[in-house]
DNA sequence: CTCTATGCAAAAACTTTGCAGGGAT
DNA sequence: ATCCCTGCAAAGTTTTTGCATAGAG
């Protein structure tokens, strides 16, 4: 999947800033926020923000927030689902994670929340 | 259920605050969020977050993060999932959807998002 | 009396908006 | 010349913290 395609039919122009951030999250094997995306380049708030939207306006991307109050957001190749650690705030896809239609619903995005491998076995020393 | 046998064995004193807090959630067929909660009680929002901290420590409650950036908090008597329209913003349970473990994670909660029927339906329209 | 709970006000954290400058067409 | 993209600064929204008062044991 590249740049091209993923435009394709859209109505986003793909300014430098554009596929600053299409390029990151399309590398990425897991949901970014904003602080993730401005330590690989620079780039103000407002501008991500304002393209972050638009992506979302065209569904070129899709965002949940996770427990450290921010917004991740991320190019879905195929819908799967996050799991998100409540104590160490870690998000990942959860690849193999079943998901199942609900009658007249839209899924987008499937959010698990809990505590993560690496979290319950500290926690039970 | 009831606030006693929630409260057992759980370090909270059952204040008036907190118990308005708890009745409402109990009494509650989806998550409330602060606003919701100040809609039927007088409670400053300090009091409201500081209760809410509290219950979670104690895992007497949980609590995701909507669309509307605000977070929804319950009591859960049975692990279930939530579905959170991306339109209208609207919180729902789901008591059907099957979930399942994942080796040495907790899961907690489940959030889908995606569009409500009456969101989809008004949309192809 | 001491310890915790509460309310008000201020701060903090993340996101959005206003506005002006700059580039592309 | 127009349109829209960008960055800075300011505003907005939700949640958290500081502090003083009030209340329970």
């Amino acid at each position: 999947m590249n740049l091209d395609q993923i435009l394709e039919n859209k109505n986003v122009k793909l300014t430098p800033a554009r596929r600053s951030i299409l390029e990151i999250l399309l590398l990425s094997n897991k949901p970014l926020c904003y602080d993730d995306i401005k330590d690989k380049i620079s780039m103000d708030k407002a501008t991500f923000y304002r393209n972050i939207t638009k992506f979302e306006e065209q569904n070129l991307i899709n965002s949940f927030e996770s427990n450290d109050k921010k917004r991740y957001f991320e190019i879905q190749k195929a819908l799967h689902a996050h799991f998100v650690c409540t104590l160490c705030n870690k998000v990942e896809c959860v690849k193999d994670y079943p998901y199942f239609s609900l009658d007249k619903y839209v899924i987008d995005n499937i959010i698990i929340k809990g505590i993560c491998a690496k979290c319950n076995t500290a926690n039970n020393n």
